[in-house]
DNA sequence: GTAGGGATACTCGGATAATGGGTGTCCGAGTTGACAAGG
DNA sequence: CCTTGTCAACTCGGACACCCATTATCCGAGTATCCCTAC
C-alpha cells in the first residue's frame, strides 16, 4: 500500500501548470530541473498525463506541454487516476462468484470514500502559495 | 497503489477468528485449507498478526492460534496496520524542510480520512454471515 | 526579397537494464502433549 | 503407580529463490521553428 513516486512527480508537475498563468508552456527540461529529476523519466509521466487529457503537447521547436483547456478545477484524483490507473486497489483472489466476498465490499467502500475526498481537493487550492514559491526561486532577493 | 495479497489473507483469517466461538484455536493447516493457500506462507502472516497483538499462539502439540482476549471489536484498520505497517503511503522526496510540501499535506489528510473510515468498520459486522457460510461448508445438506 | 535547405530544439515511443518488494518454499530449532516401557 | 524416554504435532525464525512492477536510461523517429544561403 504505497503510492508510486511517479504519482508524486505528476502531482508536482500539474501543480506547476495550475499555478502558472494560463497558456504557459513548459518543456521537460524546465520541469525536470524544478524537481531535480531526470528529464527522460519525467517524459514518460508526461505522456501518461497527455493520454489522460490533463495536459496537451506541442512538438517541435519552442514546443512543450500546456495545461489542457478548462482544467483549472483539476482534482488530486484526476492526476492519481492518470498515473496509477482506475483499477481497484483491492481484489479478493478467492474463487467466489464475482463479488461475493464481504471483505472486498468493505474495502471497495473505503476506496470510494477516499476517492470522493481526493476528488474534492483541487490543485488550485495550493496555487497561491506555489506561485509565491516559484517567484522567490526565480528572482532571489538582491 | 495496491493492497498486498497478504492483507487479503490476513483479513480473511481474522474474520474466521472473529466469527468462530471465542477461545477456538486454529492451526495453520486448517486456516490454509479454508483459503486454499500454502501453509508456510500463511505462517509468516500469522506471526505478523501475533506481533501486532491481534492473536496469540500456543506452541507444541494441540497448539495453534487464538484470538487475543477482548479483541471482538477488531477493526479493518487494525489488521491492515499489522500487515502493511503504519508508515504513510505517500512521501514527498523533494528536499524541502521536514513537511513543507503542500501536496504531502493533502495526501496525508486523505490518508487520515481513509484510516478513520477503516477504523470504524469492524470485522464483527461480517461475522454473522461468515458463521453461516462456515457451517454450510462444514456439513453439506444430506 | 523570396524560396529552399539544413540545423536545431523539442516531443514521442520502444527497447533495455537495475532495483526492490511481494510472494512463496525449504529447513532447522524450540516447545508441548501423548504414549509406552521400565522400575 | 510413577518415572522417564521417545515420538509426533505444532509453532517460530531465518535463509533463499522467483516474479513482477517501479524506476531509470538510452536511442532513434517525427515534427516544428529558425536561420542562412542561393537565386
Amino acid at each position: 500500500m504505497k503510492y508510486s513516486q511517479a504519482t508524486n512527480y505528476a502531482l508536482h508537475t500539474m501543480l506547476y501548470f495550475v499555478a502558472l498563468p494560463s497558456g504557459t508552456t513548459l518543456g521537460v527540461q524546465r520541469l525536470a530541473a524544478l524537481q531535480s529529476l531526470s528529464p527522460t523519466y519525467l517524459s514518460k509521466i508526461l505522456t501518461k498525463l497527455v493520454k489522460a487529457g490533463l495536459i496537451e503537447s506541442t512538438p517541435g521547436a519552442h514546443g512543450g506541454y500546456t495545461l489542457a483547456k478548462n482544467n483549472s478545477e483539476l482534482s488530486f484524483l484526476d492526476v492519481i487516476h492518470a498515473i496509477e490507473g482506475t483499477a481497484s486497489s483491492f481484489h479478493c483472489g478467492a474463487g467466489l462468484p464475482h463479488d461475493a466476498c464481504l471483505i472486498q465490499h468493505v474495502m471497495r467502500d473505503a476506496e470510494r470514500h477516499l476517492e470522493s475526498y481526493l476528488n474534492g481537493r483541487k490543485l488550485i487550492e495550493l496555487a497561491a502559495q506555489t506561485t509565491q514559491w516559484l517567484n522567490e526561486a526565480e528572482q532571489p532577493p538582491a
